[in-house]
DNA sequence: GATGAATGAGCCTTCATTCAT
DNA sequence: CATGAATGAAGGCTCATTCAT
């Protein structure tokens, strides 16, 4: 942690500490200590703890959106977007369980605030505008469009907690097939 | 709030807060306060406030699996189990947002500490059990029980946050039914 | 200092601590452990060092003004009232240093701010009363008010530092009396 | 500002800065910008912040001395001398508030230090030279020259405040003689 | 049981000062 | 000379917890 610069060192020590013991119990002496600087280092680089905070997470959360987005052009049909779009996160979720966690946290507290629903995010969007193609060509179910893009992102969560528990099994070719014929029985339904 | 007993007062007044600011940024006195209890008293009752956040978790907890396995048994297919359990399920995550968000920030937190994971919950294996029995008598898709279980935690999870954002939504039957049905094609595939 | 309320021993600390080394070199842990409390008990007192500082400085002002008003009524001529009440000041500040330089430094504080110009004060509104009054009558120098009552404050102050300097000089009778005289002719000028 | 040597430049930006927000208030930080240089340069120049509170004082005190002094020797009597160098303290003043607002706020925190009185300064040295004389002279009251130093230099610090809040009286010769008259009857008293 | 005054550890943040470049 | 990144001591304030009443 030495060779990088000390705004990445800092904020690499903040996603370790925060991951791990969640943002309101780690203290900015934490932080620093663990990335090697004085407690004062870290107000060079970051307003305040909240924009520590935010920085964070917005770091994790651009990570997440560009991993999760590798090659999804490259698929036609929704539903092949969708189950490659499921590999990239599961893939990313497991390769980065602390930024998982912070993405996990940062949402719940933001879901308690009013002003900036979390769907409106970039990524909820993204999905949102392949399924609503996807319910237009008819290659999708039929239904409220948020309420199916709910529904795929909480079965990319649950897969994610599955996978996390027995991390052996994605490996298994079969395994994925499987939750590919998932994903396109939940999302397109009778139409496939 | 005067009639019941102190506990109670001082539960609900914490389910109240810990809800609105998170656990970190509700102090006792608030609680107290809210509760309309000296801040003494609170510890008459709770060992500390950790304590009080357990105690607080549990009781949303064992509504909530109270609340689920409401007429679960009635059903006699692992589908209709899962659909019912289901129904239930945003039935009363919808009815108490309070509760719902607590058990959401407790897991967060949870989550990050190994000893205790949240799978080895009460609900999780009651609806592995279900899961498992499905796919004994090809009732579900053959695939991993924690996998699929996990799945269906995931649905049912999308679900809760697509109504949420549009609670009318709940109460049309017609897209309850399709909920049904996607409930159906997810869970038991090509076997349906 | 035990006997007395905590919030009378916090207040005479921080009169203590504040006039001995200034407000902003005072910190609240030095003004606690002068006054036998814990910092946090500081703070059930008062909300916060700003609000100490001001009920420190209206303590100190309310007794000068108490003070100074001693007996002032009960002569008749301005000149005669204007002696008496600088008696009292002279007084009251020889007794009360620390008080004394408190309301000094605060005033020194207060005229950075446009806000509240320190001579809407009352006992500056006091002295112009009688100094207008004193005019009217022709009991006073011709001036204008204002300026003629900054006169009578700056001599005051001239006056306490001399005395303050040699001490003794003020218990007697004849360097009394000729103070009296001065403030006479100062005051009144040619009409005496 | 730039075009000064970099000593100038601190200095000045200190003034202002002290003026405007108090010693302790003004961080390093602040000048160093406001003088548009650098915060380590501050450093070459001064040795502490107390060095350099110190020297804007003193600074401030040197302009205010010489001012003050100017054309007061071209007067014979003692009370000439007094009012003449009232104009040059009050026509000082008025035209240099931010160093009359420093030498202010320094004189109060001195004035908690016993170990240097500021009485001991030159400038009261100089006043008290010229009351003693006069004392001797018969020209001003026989009074304790230190009790009638300090009421002079109350008289003008009343009347700087006076015309402080009134800007245009000062302008206004009739004004001015009456103060002069003023000057001549609290120092010189029956003797005149 | 109930209270709330008192405590003091611990947090975030600022800032004078240093020093390698 | 000049710089500004880095430091760490110190300060204001909060709050979980205790305990005498």
């Amino acid at each position: 942690m030495e060779e990088t610069g000390k705004y990445q060192q800092i904020l690499e020590a903040a996603i370790e500490l925060f991951s791990e013991r969640g943002f309101e119990s780690t203290s900015i002496q934490d932080i620093a200590q663990w990335a090697g600087v004085a407690k004062g280092t870290v107000y060079l680089y970051f307003k305040s703890k909240d924009d520590l905070m935010k920085q964070v997470y917005e770091y994790c959360y651009e990570m997440d959106i560009k991993a999760c987005e590798k090659e999804v052009d490259q698929e036609k049909n929704a539903v092949d977007k969708l189950c490659r779009r499921m590999d990239n996160i599961i893939e990313y979720l497991l390769s980065h369980p602390k930024e998982a966690r912070i993405e996990q946290m940062y949402r719940v507290v933001l879901s308690g605030k009013k002003t900036l629903p979390y769907y409106q995010e970039e990524m909820y969007q993204a999905i949102r505008g392949v399924v609503e193609e996807g319910i237009e060509k008819k290659e999708l179910r039929d239904m409220p469009s948020s309420l199916l893009t709910q529904i795929y992102y909480g079965i990319a969560n649950g897969l994610y907690h599955g996978f996390q528990d027995q991390p052996g099994l994605w490996e298994e070719r079969e395994i994925k097939e499987q939750c590919h014929q998932l994903i396109k029985d939940s999302m397109a339904g009778r139409n496939s």
